[in-house]
DNA sequence: CAGCGGCCTGCCCATCAGGCTAGTTCCCGA
DNA sequence: TCGGGAACTAGCCTGATGGGCAGGCCGCTG
C-alpha cells in the first residue's frame, strides 16, 4: 500500500521569471519522490508564481455572508430561481442579493460580476 | 554561485488533498534553498493541484475563431448587443455564436459558459 | 429607546437572453 | 461539381434579468 500509494509526484513549473524557474528546477531536480514535468506533460501539481500580482488586497471587498453564498451559486451559472431554491429564500431576495453584488463588484451583469470576483480572487472557479 | 545572492524561496502548498500536501511538505521540507510558507504568509511561489478533475485538455474543445471572439467578450460581461457592436455583426449572429458556445461548453447560460471556459483554461479572466 | 445594517419579501416594468426555424453567402475538400 | 461546415442574418416567442420602489424583522450599538 505504501509504495503503491506513493508514485512519483510530477511537478510542473509554471513561472514566468526564468531565473526563479531555473532555481526551482535545480532545487527540485534532485529531490527523490518527485520529478519535473516534461513540457506539455500532465502534472500532478504545478508551481505558480505568487508574489507578482500580490493578490489584490482588494479581497477585502466586504461582502456579507449571504452575498458570498449567492456569488458562488452565480459562478455555477445558477439562475435567480435556482439560487432562491438552494438558499431557501424567495426569488425576490435572491435578486436583492444579486443586485447588491453587482453594485459592490462594480459589474454590469451577473456574468461580469462572476468574472470580476474571479479576477479579484473573491471566489475560485 | 547562487547561495549568497539567492534568498530562500518561500513555497506555499495549496492543495486540497491532505495526503498529497503532506507528502510534498515532507519532500520539500528537507530541500535547502527553499522553505515552506507559514499559514497566511506571503509566499514566492505556490504549489497547486494540477490533476484535472475532469481531465479535459484545453485542446479538446474546438471553438471556431469567431466563437473565441465572442467568448472573450462574454467574459468581460458584454451583452449580446455589445458583442454585436464590437464585432460588427448583428445581434442575431451574436446570439447564434453564444448558443453554439453554450452547447460546446456544456453550459446552461453565459455566466456558466464563462465559468466553464475559465476552469478549462480556454480563457484567462 | 432609537437608529442602523443585514436580511428578507412583495410588485411593477423595460430589457435581455436563449430557443426555435429558416435563410444567405463563402470556401474547402471529396 | 457538389456537399458540408463556418459565418452571418432574420423573425418570433417565452422566461430570465435587473432596476426601482416600499415595506417588515432582528440584532447590535450609541
Amino acid at each position: 500500500m505504501s509504495e503503491a500509494a506513493s508514485p512519483v509526484i510530477v511537478v510542473a513549473i509554471e513561472i514566468a521569471d526564468p531565473g526563479l524557474a531555473d532555481r526551482l528546477a535545480s532545487l527540485l531536480g534532485v529531490v527523490s519522490g518527485l520529478r519535473l514535468a516534461a513540457p506539455g506533460e500532465a502534472a500532478t501539481v504545478a508551481l505558480i508564481s505568487r508574489d507578482a500580482p500580490t493578490a489584490v488586497d482588494v479581497s477585502d471587498i466586504d461582502l456579507t455572508p449571504r452575498e458570498r453564498d449567492v456569488l458562488v451559486l452565480m459562478a455555477e451559472g445558477a439562475s435567480n430561481k435556482a439560487i432562491a431554491r438552494q438558499l431557501g429564500i424567495s426569488v425576490h431576495t435572491a435578486k436583492f442579493h444579486v443586485a447588491s453584488l453587482l453594485d459592490k463588484l462594480d459589474a454590469t451583469g451577473r456574468t461580469d460580476a462572476v468574472a470580476h470576483a474571479a479576477r479579484l480572487g473573491v471566489i475560485n472557479l
